[in-house]
DNA sequence: GTGGTCTAGACCACA
DNA sequence: GTGGTCTAGACCACA
């Protein structure tokens, strides 16, 4: 069970979640994905906002779907690393310039790392 | 000029530049802002926007506005250096999270940022 | 096997591919079809699917059923001739009607075709 | 105004439609597209219907959307006339293979083509 | 005014 | 049962 947050939408963050279960293993290529319907009453959300989810993976080709037998994982391990890889560098990217712009050094980016790296060890669920 | 991205709304994205320019040194404590009129002519941007970039950055004490003269940033420098901080963490929590989320442990997020961080150098302006 | 393809039902795939194997003699007048089963483990395809296909090709006239023996293509030479026909035209217009709607001359829409049987060819079957 | 025709989803329609008015030049690049409200009452289609094709156009990097001000004609003209070329493309190749399915040879292929160009040109509008 | 998100719910094609 | 389309309508952030 996901609790929603803050600004993001609701659709983004079941996607987030989705992509995060596939990159990680927890969903394997070639699963069959839980139906709409199910998703839906699973996180207590409208089916039309799991429609949404399903259709935007689809799209970006993580899932395909076959009419009256359900949602399907792309079998593709391939397309599946390279989505980690593309997304830890957009991440990546977008993260340093955000330093760079306010001034930070590579030194300093580094120690913001640690600190906050740390802090997740000891939170860690 | 700044060309607006995906969806972070404009003015956000307007707070976030000037708040690096603050941090950076770019504006300095005291220095007059331009005026609502000069930014959104500057960045082609409606001057609704705008006010509310000013009412946003005013408060959280940013800055200050002083009737029929305009806006000034805080002289305060504690203040700025805490801006700094604070801005630094955001940046550096939100990373880690999207991070964490792909599977990515802490020595393979360090290897992402060696990476980029290399190619900052070579193509830095 | 067929690799089912986009949009188009699965059954609608079917009943193309059998029209086409009937119109260009891979199939012959009087030949026995294979049973609703037998197509159905041939392609993966749940039995309901060939069922339909079986009907609509039998509403169509294409094939006839003897009730304990098994479905048989229509052995009426001029209905298979005028099943090329009908399906070409078929074909051919909505392709044009594609090709025009992109604003497409007549001109070009030959020199595209030229363009791609030249393709064909050298990589032909 | 639109006749919405048969199988094909209302929003596909109206996608297929402003796609064939960027290719031929009737929208230009840069170019303001009507608000989802007012495409919604012109064909007289639900406005998440119309949302739905915005989303699609812009999926595909056809329009880009600014909140709170409209949606835009993509200003890359490179991208429009590939998209062309693409579409145009992907027509031939399906009409091609289709055709090929059926036993024609390409010299038959071309008569169908120029007697349903014929027609065309006589029914034109 | 403009686009974005979400709910509720109907109806359909397909397997 | 499963996904796909569509309507009706609410509410929101943004400009």
């Amino acid at each position: 069970m996901i609790r929603f947050e803050g600004n993001m939408p609701i659709y983004m963050q079941i996607i987030q979640k989705i992509k995060a279960d596939i990159v990680s293993g927890k969903i394997l290529g070639g699963d069959k994905m839980p139906s709409v319907r199910e998703v839906s009453e699973n996180y207590k959300v409208n089916p039309n906002t799991v429609q949404r989810v399903f259709l935007e993976l689809e799209r970006e080709g993580i899932t395909y779907s076959q009419r009256g037998i359900g949602t399907f994982v792309c079998e593709d391990d391939e397309l599946i690393k390279k989505l980690k890889t593309t997304q830890a560098l957009k991440h990546t990217k977008r993260f340093l310039e955000e330093m760079k712009e306010l001034g930070l050094t590579n030194k300093e980016i580094s120690e913001y790392i640690d600190l906050l790296k740390e802090e997740h060890k000891s939170e860690s669920t």
